[in-house]
DNA sequence: CCGAATATGGACGATTTCGTCCATAACGGA
DNA sequence: TCCGTTATGGACGAAATCGTCCATATTCGG
């Protein structure tokens, strides 16, 4: 649960295979984070991991199923990040400005953009059968979203006429395309601009009462 | 200055070069943006636009210039198309709904993205030198939602406090951001929810006497 | 009409990349 | 301790892709 990519894993590997099939997906995540899936090659994931061809197709038959675990690597780690108690549940205004200052503030990285949707767009025009694991994950990223605004809008916080999945996917939409922008202008305030302008749009939507400033 | 990928030839092409260059790069931006750039090999690009291998080389030196004659086609393609007469320049709300309304609701198809973003995130991480092309071509796009939204702001249309700047890169990110969620889930959803936002929040910003609804 | 420049065709080679094969080393359970 | 299972290493092969080369056909300008 908590190391979904691990868990994926057939049963018959020991302690040593686990490591290295996890130092492999380590790898991987960050050479397709940095270089691009199609850079990211057996040559190059061999020097970096430290392993041996052999040692590739050992665990990752092909490269396909590579691609996947990567998949599932990133998957559980943004949607953790995002179910953290940090932002409890996205129930408040606050949580999304933190949400959107955590990517503009915290000097976090941005020119490789977000590290599942940059792979996504990579690969969702080839052959590689990896759609239906992502199409899953953004539902999933996109739910938490709008659980919480939901939670604000049966709470008062923001308007009843506010429509919580279409809000969720405004929010997921900036932060994709604000990403996109921000890698191809190798600069950051497209990206700012439309998490901001996105958290803008919410508090628009509060309620007066809730309407301190 | 109309057929901006054309002029980038050399003048030493005879009519019928010319129409090979062309009947290349068309078919070459078609392949690209149903199949993808690494998809669209030699050998694909040969049986559709019916010429020999030579032809390539001799059009396209190599790989790296033809994406650029095809990010340059796809580049003039949507300039223009924002800036044709029927957007007026932006400077009312309804033809931001109108461009819009226009993702959505006249059957375009949006099962390949954008057909110029869903090429830039495939290409920014790669050693292909178009970043700088690219870059200014996004620059662009954005300036054209940027002054329509000054001419409003100097109109009193929107508020004063709106940022025009900002506002364009919230459409912009609005647009590749739910293209990309679109292509992703295979459903439109995405994309009209956050374009359908984005133009909401104009809205919301617009001054009181404007409102009429 | 003619020579020079351009366009076209298809074969070829160099390189890269994926995945296999087989031998050896390490490990785990009885 | 011992044997079967798993892990590792490096070489190898098949396939794909990009780009070149040279011969031939077509077109352009004088």
């Amino acid at each position: 649960m908590e190391i979904n990519a691990q868990s994926e894993a057939p049963q018959k590997l020991t302690r040593r295979g686990r490591s290295t099939r996890t130092r492999i997906l380590r790898h991987a995540a960050d050479l397709i984070y940095t270089e691009g899936v199609h850079a990211t090659n057996n040559k190059l994931l061999r020097s970096a991991a430290g392993v041996s061809g052999s040692q590739l197709t050992h665990y990752f038959p092909n490269k396909e199923s590579l691609v996947l675990g990567v998949v599932e690597w990133q998957a559980s780690s943004i949607l953790e990040f995002h179910r953290s108690e940090r932002f409890a549940g996205f129930d408040t205004i606050d949580a999304f400005q933190d949400w959107a200052d955590f990517y503009i503030l915290s000097g976090r990285p941005f020119k490789d953009g977000c590290s599942l949707g940059a792979l996504a767009s990579e690969i969702v025009k080839t052959d590689l059968d990896v759609r239906d694991e992502l199409s899953q994950v953004f539902k999933e990223w996109a739910d938490i979203f709008r659980e919480g605004l939901e939670r604000m809008r049966c709470l008062g916080r923001i308007d009843a006429s506010a429509d919580p999945a279409r809000l969720a996917h405004m929010l997921m939409a900036a932060y994709q395309g604000g990403s996109l922008l921000a890698q191809i202008e190798d600069d950051i305030t497209p990206l700012r601009d439309s998490l901001y302008a996105a958290v803008d749009h919410l508090r628009s939507l509060t309620t007066r009462r809730d309407d301190t400033n």
